[in-house]
DNA sequence: TCAATAGTGTCTATAAGACACTATGCC
DNA sequence: GGCATAGTGTCTTATAGACACTATTGA
């Protein structure tokens, strides 16, 4: 019984319209050096489940207390890691990139360096699900702010489907979702026009998803 | 390092229109006795990873080649295991209920009885995931035959998802999905009316999963 | 010919999307 | 007032679902 249990955290954000992943240089072999995500050793001690592992290492490595952590599935097999066979649970979680702390590094998930293990695969799978999720889900709202325009989570949207969305009706669909909660007279300036309303997700769903019959 | 890393199997078929699971007497403490969900250890050199352990454990234990095998997600703490913390990898298979070993005992799963560790809560996880994908998906086309007629096929949904479905519609829709093809002259008789058409599966579908954008 | 279930066609209700229009800020 | 973006209303089109109708078998 030499198989090696790890979780490994795929923290992503936005940054300019563009999907970017937390990486950190490996401090130990193997593959030391190398950019790598986020991860490590279950701590039998502190941790109540798995999940709790990858919070965890979220907070001591990127200073993140994400209120979405969900996980993705499990990679393994006897040659994904030098030391033998190994198994990794995968989870992902969704930030706004100013609350990550200065010790993080973030890489455009189409443009990655060279990466240890499966992590290229393991990046690529959870990209996928992310996209696929947002199309009928709330899930994007994580890459937001607490406060935030219908405008800027439009565009927060088509970022990451990259695909236009219609305006109009991309607010009466998160009206209909009914998890967003208007800021009363809060309103945000971005030009010589009209300011935009405020909104903050209702605290039922702040560490939730909501999702949608339809398309979103 | 005395992490106990297993996986496990759901392996669900239809005995009279009602969701049954395979269990299985325990041998070996802790809970010998117990009917338990089939599972066990990774094998190190067999196994090219979890996914494989659980495909060997199904074949060994139900002699079941399952066409469709999927990961569920992981279960973990220091509490499910009396011997230490340890994780396991849920999968979950679908297959017609005469393909089952001799050595299999099915109980419908809304009427369970007492079972070891988590697997109640694993069951009832999953149970809870295929309803939802049957909705929405060609899930439910596992749990039947290699032929079959489109209103068994109707049955089998509408005992999966415990609600009557307009079975024109449900034929049209099945029909956009295009993973069905016709056996050409294949009917079946079941009394004394118009014998149905057979179908199977295509082939480039036989492990695949179909999905709708809408409801089923 | 009747009963029963297979299978087809059509109509209606609802939801998604396109787009015109109004609102409100700064200059 | 002009311009830019926020936000609302309405029309069109696609899809889902209800349901009437035809088809084909055994008795």
């Amino acid at each position: 019984m030499t198989t090696i249990l790890t979780v490994d955290a795929v923290l992503l954000t936005l940054v300019e319209d563009e999907l970017h992943v937390a990486l950190f240089k490996r401090q130990n072999a193997p593959f030391k050096g190398l950019w790598a995500l986020p991860g490590g050793y279950v701590h039998e001690r502190e941790d109540d489940h798995a999940g709790s592992a990858a919070a965890r290492v979220l907070k001591e490595k990127a200073a993140v207390a994400s209120p979405y952590l969900e996980e993705y599935g499990t990679f393994s097999g006897p040659g994904r890691d030098p030391r033998g066979w190994s198994l990794t649970v995968v989870y992902y979680a969704l930030v706004p990139a100013h609350v990550m702390g200065e010790a993080v590094t973030l890489f455009p998930v189409a443009r990655l360096p060279a990466l240890p293990f499966d992590h290229a695969e393991i990046i690529a799978s959870v990209v996928t699900r992310v996209r696929n999720k947002a199309a009928y889900s709330s899930l994007p709202v994580f890459l937001c702010d607490e406060q935030f325009t219908i405008p800027e989570l439009h565009a927060v949207y088509e970022a990451v489907l990259a695909e236009p969305l219609n305006l109009p009706n991309f607010r009466r669909k998160l009206d209909d979702l009914g998890i967003l909660e208007e800021i009363p007279g809060a309103t945000r300036l971005t030009g010589r026009n009209r300011p935009a309303q405020l909104y903050r997700i209702k605290k039922q769903f702040r560490s939730l998803l909501s999702v949608r019959d339809r398309g979103l």
